[in-house]
DNA sequence: TATGAATGAGGCTTCATTCAT
DNA sequence: AATGAATGAAGCCTCATTCAT
C-alpha cells in the first residue's frame, strides 16, 4: 500500500505491522467497550507500538474507530465470498445460505458488538463509508441470483425482495449474538446451549424457506 | 404535561417530580449516548433539579442507568399488557401479537436503544435486577397461553417452545429499530419507508404464522 | 443540666439522651477517621437522631468535635480518679500510678487517637478548652503530693519536677498505644502480645522509679 | 538549591526534578493536613508541575501519600545512618545514639507528623512497603550491636530485647515531638524551651542508661 | 423539637491529545 | 518513524451545611 522504505538501517520497523497491530487491538477495545468507553491510552498499553503512533497513523480515536468499523466489515464480508452455492438448488443454496449466515455472526461476535456500538452512534461512521457500503452490495447479489433462480423454477414465491430478505436473515442471525446477555439474563432457557443453538439456527433455516415457498392464496 | 397544582403559595418541594424529572432526562440522554457517553451534566443540566439531586436520589451514574433500564423495561412491558388477545382464535391471536409487537418496538425506540447499550454492558446491570426480570415473565405467559390453544385446536405443530417463539417475535421486531441506522446506510431500498415497514410487519406476522403451523413430514 | 420541660406531651422527646447518643456515637467516628477524615452522614445515620440534630446541639461539625474533645478528656480524667494511692510508701504509690497509667490508656484506644488527632491540628480545639485544663491539673497535683513525699523520706532525688515526670509516665504510656500500628507493622516484635504488653508495662514502672530514685553523683 | 544546569535555549523537560518537587510540596502539605486533609489542587498549586502531573507519576492521593511515606522514612533513616558509635565505648555509644535520636526527631517534626497520620490510618500504607520495613531494620542492627558488647563488658544487665530498646528510645522521643502541641497547651511548663528540651533530652539518656545498666537482686 | 429535601462549592480523577526531543 | 513528558478541559462525585415544613 506504501512504497517500501530503504531496507538500510530498517532493522525493526514494520509500518504495516504496527498498523496491523494497532488496528487488532483497538477492535477488541472498541468491541468491549464501544467508542466511548474504550480508552486510547489501554489500546496503546496493549499495542507494540506507543500512543503518539497511534495518532500518527489513525490522526484520533474515531478515525481509529472508523478504520476499525471498515476492517471489521471487510473481513466479515470476505469470509461470506467463501461460500459457494455454485451447484445447488435454489432453495438449497437459501439453506445453506441462512445457515452459514446464522452460524457465521455467532463466529464473529466482535463484529457484531461494533455493528451494534456503530447503530448506537446512528451509522455515523459508516454513512461516511464507500469501502463498507461496495462490500455489502455483494451480499445483496448473492441473493438476487438465488431468488431469480428459484422463481424460474417456480419454488420461490413472487414478489421477493432480496434486500427483505437479506433483512429477514440477518434479523434472525444478528439478534442471536446481539441480544445474547439480555435474552439469557432475563430467561431461563435452553436456546442458547450448543443445541438450543443447533435448534434455533435450523428453525431459522425453516422459516426463511417457508416463508420464500409460501405462495399467496394457496395456503391462507 | 400533568395538572398544575395549586400555584397559590408557590409550593416548591415535590420529590415525586423531581424523581421523575430526572428519570425522563437521563433516559433520554442514556439511549442517545450510551452509558459512558452520556454526561451527568448534560443531564443535571436538562433537569429541573440540580445536579447534586442526581447522586442523591441515585447515588451514582450507574445507579442511574439501572433505574432508567428498569423503569423502561416496567413501561414497555406495562404498554403490552393492553393487548387483549381474549376472545381471539389462537392463530389471529398470535397475528395480532406479533403485529403489535413489532409496532410496539417501532413506537419505542429509546427502550430499544437502551437494550442495545444493555447489551454492550453484557447485560450487567440487567442481571441484578429482580424487577425486570419479573416483568419479562408475563410475556411468555401470554405466548404459553396461545400455544396451548393453538395446539389442541390442531392448528399449530406440536414441540412449540413459549421462549424460542418469544425470541422469534422478538428478533424481527428488534432488529427492524435497532439496526434501522447501519441498515438505512448501507442498502438503498425502502423498508424503512411507512409502506416498506408496513410490509415488513406483515411479512413478520406472515413467517411467524407459517412456521407455527408448520407440520413436519407433510409438507417439507 | 437544664429545666426538666413539661413532662405533658413529651412522650419520646429526650434531649439528653439524643446528645449523649450524638456524642458516643462522634467520637467513635472522630477517632476513627480523624476530623476532616470523619463524615458528618455517617454519624447522622449511626445515630438514633436526624442530622439536623447535631447541627441544632453543636453547631458545626468542628463544634462536635471540641465537644468529642472535652467528653473524651473528662471522662479518663474521671477514670483516673477513682486511684487511690492513700496508704501507700511514695515509691510504691508511684509504681502503681505508672502502671495505672500504662493501662488506662491501653484501654482507651479511642481517647488516645482524639488526643493524636488533636495534635496533629496543633491543639487548635484544646487550646481554647479551659474545662480540659482543668481535669488536667488534677493529674499533675497527684504527682506533686507524691514527690513531696518521695523526697522528704529520702527515696527520691531532689530536683523532681511533677510535669516532666508527668511527661515521661505519659510519653512511656502513649507511645505504647498511639504508634503501635507502625511499630507493629515495621517490626516482628512480640511487643504488642499480653505478655508483651506486661513486660514493657513493669519496665516503664521499672524506668520511672529508677530515675526518681537516682541520686547524682552517687552512681555515675 | 542544586547547581543550575545551562540555562541556555531553557530547558523544560526535567521528570526527575518534578517528581522531587512533586514530593517536596506534597510531604509538606501531607504533615500538614493529613491524608484527608490536604488538598491536591493546593498541592498542585505549590508545585512548579500541573496537577496532571501528579497523576502522572503517582496514581493517586494515596499513591503520592505513600511515596511522601516512604520518601520521608528513607531520608530519615539515611539521617541516622551518618551517626558513628565505632570507637565508643556500649554505655557511651547507647546514650549517644538516644541523645542523638531525641535531637533527630525533633528536627524532623514533619516526618513526626507523617508517621502520626500513618498511625490514625493503623498502618494501612506502611504495610504495604517493604522499602519503609528494611530501612528500620537497621535501626535494630545498631541497638543489637551496642547491647552485645555491653553485656559482653558487663556493664549492661542480661535480657535485653534491642526491640524493646528500640521502642522505649522512640517512645520518649516520639512522644516529644507528637504531643508538644496538647503537652503545652495542657500545662504551663518550660519543657518545651531550649533549656527545657535539653533538660528532656539529657533526662532521656539518664533513663535509657539506668535501666539498661541495672541488674535485679543488686539493687533493688 | 424535629426532619427529609435540597444545595454551592469544591473534592479527586480521567480524558484525548500535543509537545519537545 | 518513534517516544516519554506534559496538559487543559472536563468528567464523576462528596462535602458540610441550610431550607421549608
Amino acid at each position: 500500500m506504501e512504497l517500501e522504505e530503504k531496507p538500510i538501517k530498517a532493522v525493526k520497523r514494520d509500518p504495516k505491522g504496527v498498523r496491523r497491530n494497532i488496528l487488532r487491538v483497538s477492535s477488541k477495545e472498541f468491541a468491549e467497550y464501544g467508542l466511548s468507553g474504550a480508552r486510547v491510552n489501554e489500546i496503546a498499553a496493549l499495542t507494540k507500538a506507543s500512543k503518539r503512533m497511534i495518532y500518527y497513523y489513525y490522526g484520533d480515536k474515531e478515525g481509529l474507530y472508523k478504520a476499525c468499523l471498515e476492517a471489521a466489515y471487510s473481513h466479515v464480508r470476505a469470509g461470506e465470498e467463501k461460500l459457494d452455492l455454485g451447484g445447488l438448488e435454489p432453495d438449497k443454496a437459501l439453506a445453506k445460505l441462512v445457515g452459514f449466515t446464522f452460524d457465521h455472526h455467532r463466529k464473529n461476535p466482535d463484529f457484531i458488538r461494533l455493528v451494534m456500538i456503530e447503530n448506537i452512534h446512528k451509522a455515523a461512521f459508516l454513512k461516511g463509508s464507500e469501502i463498507i457500503r461496495s462490500v455489502n452490495a455483494a451480499a445483496i447479489k448473492n441473493l438476487t441470483d438465488i431468488i431469480i433462480r428459484g422463481q424460474s423454477s417456480g419454488v420461490f414465491r413472487d414478489k421477493l425482495d432480496p434486500v427483505e430478505l437479506h433483512w429477514q436473515i440477518s434479523a434472525l442471525s444478528f439478534f442471536n449474538v446481539s441480544n445474547k446477555p439480555t435474552f439469557s439474563a432475563l430467561f431461563d432457557s435452553e436456546l442458547y446451549s450448543d443445541e438450543g443453538q443447533r435448534t434455533l439456527r435450523d428453525h431459522a433455516v425453516e422459516m426463511i424457506l417457508l416463508y420464500v415457498s409460501h405462495k399467496q392464496g394457496t395456503q391462507k
